[in-house]
RNA sequence: GCGAAAGUGGCGGAACUGGCAGACGCGCCGGACUUAGGAUCCGGUGACCGAAAGGUCAUUGGGGGUUCGACUCCCCCCUUUCGCACCA
């Protein structure tokens, strides 16, 4: 009987929905699983990307089912978001048309990969029974301040007419379409993330399972930084005097006696009062225009030349007492700091090439450590090391550290300063012009100002009609019977908030939402949260290294505070896969490179494309498709399938006993040897390393074995076609099909994570009934892996010149005297003197030194 | 520029704590079976010698070092990928 996947695994696949084979509930008698893999986007189709990430995942959740753990593996839909309201735009459909109709699609084609999800669990982003907990959570976070509005420049990309987060900023662009992104001026809900920043930072330490990689990022994108905020005065007039200050913010206080210069944003406020107080304000603001036209991305990211204008006024260095000038500089970021820096030329790269530019005065403070004061005139560039302090007043021969401690201690005693932490993270916009996502319930009163929806009146619904013109005005706006609400405090007329939230609110908490899907009393319940929490075991794409899973850091904390769940962190593990590449690129419509698992489905079948993704490369790799490859993957499966077929019927049914030590030949019990080898391997490639790839190859080496086992001469159970052979009626001696059962079917057990369809169906051939799934993991046994020969090898000076075979645990000593007894070693050895042998590692190999 | 990771046959990759480099697969070559095979099975696949057993040499980006022994550890260099990129 030849492999024909396609039936078999639609038998499967019903089978295991009928039987809800995956659906759990909580059991605190056994040791909980929460294996989740990031949820997806119903962008249309799902490709092999998709697909890999996903095995990843079901490999895990199966092999842990069969260990015994009670295994959470859910899945759903990011499903609110911008290409379904372009879609809309583009196509005149509604966007919940298009998301629901390509859910369903997505989700025929995850359940032809039979991967085994509680797909009771499935949840949908964009269905008002989950959106309205974003909702409930958004005025929770109201109420203490963790959601607050505000004007402020935002990020906007002009092609999908809407607000960007700081994390949506990828190089200067748009992380959907990488249009550059440009500002605007808007109200905006924000949440306030920096108050977590320093928890957030600190709890890196603790994510032992994560990648390096992703720790890294977090870490750069919180960017915390401990510095000090120093205010100068303004020096006297040549107009009217500003009372007013100005603050700059510096790590290196150490260096203030070199401050020979202050520079401003050109956004700065201060800068608008300094032109309207000078001479001639309309020149002055066209010297300021031509910086803050600059083209944004280039100016943030260094590309343009530094420059800079003298705003003619003056400002005085709190400590050496100095009048030092006061420039507008194109480099200074208003979003940073104060928007304002002290200028050391002498140890600051950036001050140098400015003052270079435009002969301001250099003045050094710091000399290195062990050298001389570097000298002005001959320096080519700034000296940003620390050192020691010079031409610093009280405060010279200080080291830089002790430098900073002491003037800042100063700075605060003078009132003029203080020593601050600045952070690079940004508080999290979240309103959105668009329509397709969460409503923010809000409401705008005339009398009462801001007023949260009351919580009975939760949801508020996505109103279903709207016009998408994608014009980057609210859709929300230009319903009259959506804005026009009453005030609850009130009774007045109130205007309903009309963005809706970035959809990474949606992706932020999802995972506790599997915890308790169906509740509509509340997000979650907390016992189940805290059953089922963290997640154990996460995978997903690197894209996500700080947008999602630092939002989610975030939310985690958030529901913490909010007594909902008994953690800090929401994932235990995170493993990033590698994308599926195609002739070099990532898989995408317009590229035209998409593989679609429906296709391979149809050649080879779900389990040859499953083991062929698992198979190719270790899974944080990036991988390149290749149909060759997938055949490879099928060949070996219907290897597999026909050594099963060969030898059912030797081996199913009750009353072929285990193997046991005793009476087995010696082919016997090499097989032996390497079935409990096998399960040694394979299940620590599996846990907790996640090495599928070499998992893989175990089991091909097993089944290699097998073959060769099962053409020996004389077998009945030849599996070669054409050598059925043996003759009539031999009947194999018991130990050979006790040894032989036991190999075949450890083989599917651990094939099953990879194959499930067919290792089902090979276990229920094989005389089995209850299912795979419900199957306990092979035990391995130590003893009967543990080799009863083993090959030393011989090195003379560092090359093996020799192999000695013996039987395992011979002494160190023995093997001395066998090395140097063997002809090749004399051979080698000659006459030369023996300056050293070594026996390494208990036997496992002797060195000679001549 | 700064930081991180990586560099192994024709290709994807393996080698766990410093101990037989190249497992496993792809591709290629040969053979068996076959009317046929792009199916299947067996064997080979760094170079050279040999019919074979076997032998010799080379070898993990390059150079140096530590060690009885280095893909693995240390130093320098090269290349690639990724991240950050005027953050004061």
């Amino acid at each position: 009987m030849d492999y024909k996947p396609q039936q078999i695994e639609k038998k499967w696949q019903d089978a295991w929905r009928t039987s809800r084979a995956f659906e759990v509930t909580e059991d605190p008698a056994r040791p909980k699983f929460y294996c989740l893999e990031m949820f997806a986007y119903p962008s249309g189709h799902a490709h092999v990307g998709h697909v890999r990430n996903y095995m990843i995942g079901d490999v895990v959740a199966r092999m842990k089912r069969m260990r015994g753990f009670n295994v959470l593996h859910p899945f759903g839909w990011d499903a609110f978001g911008l290409p379904a309201e372009n879609a809309a735009i583009k196509s005149n459909t509604h966007p919940e048309t298009w998301t629901l109709d390509n859910i369903a699609h997505m989700k025929g084609q995850l359940q032809r990969l039979g991967i085994s999800y509680a797909w009771e669990r499935e949840i949908a982003t964009c269905l008002p029974d989950y959106y309205r907990w974003n909702q409930w959570l958004f005025i929770r976070m109201f109420e203490r301040s963790l959601a607050y509005r505000r004007r402020s420049t935002v990020n906007w990309c002009p092609s999908c007419q809407t607000v960007l987060a700081n994390e949506q900023v990828v190089d200067g662009g748009c992380w959907r379409c990488g249009t550059p992104v440009t500002t605007r001026e808007l109200e905006q809900w924000f949440f306030r993330i920096t108050s977590y920043a320093d928890e957030l930072l600190d709890a890196i330490a603790k994510l032992d399972e994560w990648p390096e990689k992703v720790l890294t990022m977090q870490r750069n994108w919180i960017g915390r930084s401990e510095g000090a905020r120093v205010r100068f005065a303004l020096a006297g007039p040549p107009q009217s005097p500003s009372p007013d200050p100005i603050e700059v913010f510096t790590t290196r206080i150490d260096t203030i006696y070199g401050a020979t210069f202050v520079l401003l944003a050109p956004e700065h406020p201060m800068v608008e009062r300094f032109a309207q107080e000078s001479a001639d304000p309309a020149a002055f603001r066209a010297s300021v225009n031509r910086f803050r036209s600059q083209d944004r991305t280039a100016r943030m990211t260094g590309e343009v030349e530094k420059e800079g204008f003298d705003t003619g006024r003056k400002t005085i260095n709190p400590f050496t007492g100095a009048a030092v000038p006061i420039w507008v500089a194109n480099f200074v970021l208003v979003e940073y700091g104060t928007g304002a820096v002290m200028g050391v030329p002498a140890h600051d790269e950036r001050d140098y090439e400015f003052a270079r530019k435009y002969n301001l005065p250099i003045q050094v403070v710091v000399r290195p450590p062990d050298g001389p004061t570097p000298d002005v005139e001959k320096m080519t560039e700034a000296v940003s090391n620390d050192g020691v302090l010079v031409n610093s007043g009280p405060f010279d021969g200080m080291t830089s550290d002790a430098a900073r401690e002491a003037l800042t201690a100063e700075a605060v005693r003078r009132g003029i300063g203080e020593g601050t932490v600045q952070y690079r993270l940004k508080d999290w916009g979240i309103s959105r012009q668009r329509y397709w996502g969460t409503p923010i319930p809000m409401l705008y009163c005339d009398k009462c100002g801001i007023v949260p929806v009351r919580d009975e009146d939760l949801p508020v619904v996505l109103p279903k009609t709207a016009e998408f013109s994608g014009r980057g005005d609210s859709p929300l706006a230009q319903i009259p019977e959506f804005v026009n609400a009453i005030c609850w405090k009130c009774g007045g007329p109130a205007k309903r908030e009309t963005d809706t939230m970035d959809t990474f609110v949606d992706s932020s908490w999802y995972f506790f939402r599997f915890c308790d899907p169906k509740n509509d009393a509340m997000a979650f319940e907390p016992a189940k949260a805290t059953y089922w929490g963290p997640v154990d075991f996460y995978s997903g794409g690197i894209e996500h290294a700080i947008l999602h899973l630092i939002y989610s850091r975030f939310f985690t904390r958030v529901f913490r505070d909010l007594g909902m769940v008994g953690m800090d962190e929401p994932f235990q593990r995170v493993l990033t896969q590698g994308m599926v590449l195609r002739n070099g690129q990532v898989m995408s419509k317009s590229k035209g490179n998409v593989v679609d698992p429906d296709d391979m489905i149809q050649k080879f079948g779900a389990d040859a494309l499953r083991v062929y993704v698992t198979f190719v490369a270790p899974p944080e790799k990036e991988i390149e498709w290749t149909d060759a490859g997938l055949e490879g993957s099928f060949r070996f499966l219907a290897r597999v399938w026909r050594l099963v077929d060969a030898v059912c019927d030797t081996i199913a049914g009750d009353g072929i006993p285990a193997p046991t030590g005793t009476d087995l030949d010696e082919s016997e019990r090499a097989l032996r040897r390497k079935t409990h080898d096998t399960i040694r391997r394979v299940t620590q490639d599996l846990d907790p390393r996640v090495h599928l790839n070499t998992a893989v190859s175990a089991l091909m080496e097993l089944v290699n074995e097998l073959y060769q086992f099962c053409d020996r001469p004389g077998r009945s159970i030849a599996v070669r076609r054409g050598e059925t052979a043996a003759p009539a009626g031999v009947v194999e001696r018991k130990e050979t099909v006790a040894v032989l059962k036991e190999a075949v079917e450890a083989l599917v057990l651990m094939l099953s994570p990879f194959a499930p369809h067919m290792s089902e169906e090979l276990w229920e051939r094989l005389g089995h009934t209850g299912g795979i799934a419900a199957t306990a993991w092979p035990e391995y046994d130590a003893e009967v892996a543990k080799a009863e020969e083993v090959v030393v090898p011989v090195q003379i000076n560092g090359k093996v010149r020799a192999r000695l075979t013996v039987p395992a645990g011979t002494s160190d000593d023995d093997l001395q005297v066998l090395a140097l007894a063997d002809r090749q070693v004399q051979v080698h050895v000659k006459d030369k003197p023996i300056k050293k042998i070594v026996v390494v590692n208990g036997g496992k190999l002797v060195s000679i030194v001549v």
